[in-house]
DNA sequence: TAATATTGCACAGCATGCTATGCAAGTGGT
DNA sequence: ACCACTTGCATAGCATGCTGTGCAATATTA
């Protein structure tokens, strides 16, 4: 029996990731972030000053994920960590000038990935592809 | 403008790659193969004592990332690399008899990964999920 | 209050992917 | 035959993600 990796969702998922993550790269890396710093930036771009744990619930990465990226966007110069002064253990994270001045073109880099990459699809695929994402994500997340 | 993670096709695609590897790789690392060498193990066991060129013409990733996972399967005792004798430069790949005995395994743990993710989409639904994500790919290669 | 459990975070080690670079072996043109 | 170009592969260095583990600070329970 064959297996055609054209016909298995779990390989074509993954291709179109890696072009989805390349194509964002390109157009971000140039103004010094890069594609793992996206989902933390824009939870922090609505608020900062909160702790790893808030922004981990947020986030679907492992907290050691999330931990490392913070460490190279702090030595990036786009964080800064300090100390919750009620509970010495969590910490607040905080937006620098840099990291905030990025948003209005990332928002825009990332929704023109988005659209480009959608660009083959009318506008009724584009809304049922969307919701099948978020059906088959749901669905594994619960398992 | 706020910008919405579950409304960015991108974060979705992403968030549901890392589901999808993660799924697979616990069903099949167990038997000592990770999710990184699916894709060459899927050609090899098609033909294998081909060139590392002519797997890098059918799968996507980057020459330094096949030569990379070629090694550690190399170390793992799942493939053996001889010099084409016509040519000193190319090599030929072959199956080790530890990774030919685990083909059907491995289809099977695909094909099971693949049809719970989308076990929540009916027929119609995942054939149209299926075509979307060609097309999508087909779009993205081409620019 | 003392022992125990939980929480918040860090770090090590690894796989997978990328770009950039280098190099030896073949190919072609002169 | 020689020089330049191309081809096939390897390596370095990095980012992103994972699991596993450890630890100090808080919370809970006996």
């Amino acid at each position: 029996m064959e297996f055609e990796k054209e016909n298995s969702a779990g390989y074509l998922v993954n291709h179109m990731a890696r072009l989805f993550a390349k194509e964002l790269q390109q157009r971000i890396a140039p103004h010094g972030i890069v594609v793992g710093q996206f989902p933390i930036l824009l939870e922090l771009w609505q608020k900062d000053g909160v702790s790893q744990k808030s922004l981990l619930d947020k986030i679907d990465v492992e907290q050691a994920t999330l931990a490392n990226t913070l460490n190279r966007m702090e030595r990036d110069g786009l964080i800064r960590r300090t100390r919750n002064p009620t509970d010495a253990r969590a910490q607040q994270i905080w937006l620098t000038n840099k990291a905030t001045a990025l948003r209005e073109y990332a928002y825009a880099s990332a929704q023109r990935v988005n659209a480009e990459a959608l660009s083959v699809l009318d506008a009724s695929e584009q809304a049922h592809f969307m919701e099948y994402m978020s059906r088959i994500i749901s669905g594994m997340r619960a398992s």
